[in-house]
DNA sequence: TATGGTCCTGTGCCATGCAAGAGCGTATGG
DNA sequence: CCATACGCTCTTGCATGGCACAGGACCATA
């Protein structure tokens, strides 16, 4: 394994994510599978084994591993392995709280900021989803509700609730859990409802109900997502590492 | 530079921080200094400056400053160098509306909990607080309120809540910025004042109300703030490095 | 059989060496 | 005098190797 340079190593297929530096792409594809889900909570990670897959060395593994960790999607038991970790059915909780939180500010905020370019998509969005409902497509409509989500929060115009809230949903590997959700007999179509009166508020300027709506909307998905998970996977709860100030 | 534990070479007294691993002390301390305002905003953090100073090697010093890279308290350039970051103009009003929305999220919380430990705390703080206000010390003051946004965050009982408002916290360099709050006129005494409301409306378990006064009193406590920073210090505005997803 | 101690293997932790990029001073040509 | 290009130095990025510790398997013993 020397200069991963002068041995490509990867003849295989990998069309994107050659740009920059070697442990950037490591963050970026680790990130995507523990999201996606791609990796069994349990079996984990060794620097070692993911180096040789990467074609690189342990450093940059390892300095990737070290930044999931404060992300919060890895957990480094010292001398011992790296885990993904599973968030707990209180840290679920938690999660969602601070989603209805970030959710309902940033529906505050775009409605105070009057016609941004944000609020044109949005409608776009909603036309598509309502057809999505229509003809039933879930599949789609999971990712417009991604969608309306995101362009919500892009909405606010505040990159440090767009940073903390990126952090939240990949803690809560949020793409996964919203098929769930949707699953849900009529969870759908009341969503799209929901989303629908969440912009007029904002189109109205009216930042107080926007905001009060959104967070019903928010508690509204996680009651549906709720409903729908299989069984009381209560994961260990682990302790909190305190990270001291 | 050899094995740290076959030189010792720390001889001089390093009373604290003995335990844990070495890049977790690298962290905290440099940590303390940035938030403490130790390095000026522009010098270079040289990772083999620090590593020499630290006595150790340069992985650990670098793994500390990724890991503060990511939590918003430096950047670091590629091929460059490392440099402590000093909020922008911007930032810091995006700060401080995330700020708003964590403390008052947090009163409400609390108020719907009943009577928890903190309660009792927070009723101590504030007796002491206005002793300390009573005899004009403001030192004493400014470590009371630090201690009272804390109690109210760890009263919300939300770790992720708490996480995330630390960072918060830290990227402001908050306690520094809090005695050029207090050093403005009159301020203390009324921070106290609403200290008490918020603490008065969460007994009465009115959250409504508690959140509101408490986002009143956060941006309150920013106005003196900002009239008692020196000069229109705007930093650079740094390029947002997206984070994926 | 149950139990205690010991060794072995795997892991992350740290030290170090090499190479490449960025920035800046300087020399050189106009 | 000015503009430009060269090269030097300093920086980080990455690779590699040694080390200490955790955890479990194994064996000896009661």
């Amino acid at each position: 394994m020397n200069r991963a340079q002068s041995e490509p190593k990867w003849g295989s297929p990998r069309p994107e994510a050659g740009r920059g530096s070697v442990q950037a792409r490591v963050i970026a594809e680790m990130r995507r599978r523990i999201i996606k889900g791609d990796i069994e909570p349990e079996t984990p990670l060794s620097e070692l084994a993911l180096a040789e897959e990467f074609g690189v060395s342990r450093t940059p593994v390892r300095e990737a591993l070290k930044q999931l960790q404060t992300e919060g999607l890895v957990e480094i038991r010292p001398r011992v392995g790296t885990f993904v970790t599973t968030p707990s059915r209180r840290e679920i909780t938690e999660l969602f709280e601070m989603k209805e939180l970030l959710e309902g500010a940033a529906a505050r905020l775009l409605a105070q900021r009057g016609r941004v370019p944000e609020i044109d998509l949005l409608e776009r969005n909603l036309r598509e989803a309502d057809a999505a409902v229509e003809r039933d497509d879930r599949g789609r409509y999971a990712e417009l509700v991604q969608e309306f989500h995101d362009l919500l929060i892009a909405g606010a115009d505040n990159s440090k609730l767009g940073a903390h809230y990126r952090i939240l949903m990949n803690q809560l590997a949020y793409s996964r859990l919203i098929n769930t959700s949707l699953s849900q007999p009529g969870r759908a179509l009341q969503s799209d409802r929901e989303h629908h009166r969440v912009l007029e508020l904002i189109l109205e300027k009216d930042g107080d109900s926007a905001e009060r709506v959104m967070r019903e909307h928010v508690r509204a998905s996680r009651s549906a997502l709720l409903a729908g998970l299989p069984v009381n996977r209560d994961s260990q709860a682990r302790p909190v590492r305190s990270q001291d100030g």
